[in-house]
DNA sequence: CCTCGATGTAAACACTTGCTGACTTGACGA
DNA sequence: TCGTCAAGTCAGCAAGTGTTTACATCGAGG
């Protein structure tokens, strides 16, 4: 279905994003890259690292394929540029400082429960998929422990807090529910949860939360 | 790395439990077929279906490859028998009465804490993983809706509550928390709460799962 | 003892995978 | 106009994939 192409360059049915077709008139590197990036990370993020072809990937972007080795070196590569972004991102994002703990809650489960055709909650469930590359899967973990600090921190935990331990793992659960939930939507389709509506979602997922991480501020 | 071999049948660094290595003395079509099984189950549970090769199950099992092929016709029977066995050990588990609301926490999260070496939390990881084909995906989404049908009513709902919906959101909200625990655990494998005890993971995840089930009882 | 079906083995097949190297195309300055 | 070089194309390789086919081996019944 759909592979009747062995290298050619159409879009496919997972196409690139309208904007980016629109713009790519050819010649263009910074362009390219990002158009690779941006189709890897839904794919990675979706089927998975092994399941991904590089084929798919520059059908997806409307690209050569022979690119993706020449701008990232290899399909790892182009993982690792997946991972490093998404790690920027999630960082400037948690870095906006926030009132209180409900109103980091509520920024939580934004992530989460946004429309599927944004891909915010991909980058979440890119976090959890293993590449068997050494480095890459180090940059995920760090990332993700990074993420469980920032939460921990933006929920009221100082460093010099006697139960680190404890308040650590409790923002780490917050995150896994989190991708908990969003694993259910976005890969597994399960209903209700998959098209359970953001009002519908976000009452329940609240009080999870807020029974993880209230406990952290005191 | 461990893979150079290319049609041995070598245990490997993943060997099939003990007792079945112990058992196998060599032409037993029934203890083959579950072998496989059990190899199978925990390479998809772990690494995902299409990142396992049948060469490594086989290998794990203790058995030549072709006879997987032979016993189940394809990779994807094979996953699809994991999933069925999956299915029936998750429903004659839950399907023992419990008292109340906490005792049926408790045991999910009995499932989810398991000590690593039992494939507990694998049967459930396995519940997330897709294998592209129709059918098995198929079992793997009425599985998992006939399980967040059976904890509800653990939980005290009846099925002709008037909001049936709103209840069976909240109860596969518990599953999608508890699967998230057990992904960040097994699979992608991050610190604190990889290596957290079940001591240490019982009381927060007590009250996560009792935030959202709880308004079920009433 | 020999036969025959069930069980297990080994080698190969057809196909996909990631990747490479030689090539063409386009833009731009001299 | 031409030369140059980055950007993009193309065909193909080597390794790995699931699967099949032909063969070996065991255990029981005639």
């Amino acid at each position: 279905m759909s592979s009747k192409t062995t290298t050619s360059t159409e879009p496919s049915d997972f196409p690139a994003d309208a904007d980016d077709e629109l713009i790519r008139s050819g010649r263009d590197a910074a362009l390219t890259r990002r158009a690779l990036v941006r189709a890897a990370r839904r794919r990675f993020a979706t089927d998975g690292y092994r399941a991904t072809t590089v084929r798919q990937i520059a059908a997806d972007a409307g690209v050569n394929v022979a690119l993706i080795n020449r701008y990232f070196v290899s399909k790892e590569g182009l993982f690792e540029a997946c991972m490093l972004r998404t790690s920027d991102e999630l960082d400037t994002r948690a870095s906006r400082p926030s009132k209180s703990i409900d109103e980091v809650i509520e920024r939580l489960i934004e992530h989460v429960v946004n429309a599927p055709d944004r891909d915010d909650p991909l980058q979440l469930l890119l976090l959890l998929r293993s590449s068997g590359d050494e480095n890459a899967d180090l940059i995920r973990r760090r990332t993700l422990e990074h993420f469980t600090r920032q939460l921990a921190t933006a929920a009221g935990w100082r460093s010099d807090d006697p139960d680190t331990e404890a308040i650590l793992l409790r923002a780490q659960l917050a995150i896994a529910t989190s991708l908990g939930v969003v694993m259910l939507r976005t890969s597994a389709v399960v209903e209700p949860v998959a098209s359970a509506s953001a009002h519908e979602l976000t009452g329940p997922l609240t009080q999870a939360l807020r029974a993880l991480l209230a406990p952290i501020g005191h």
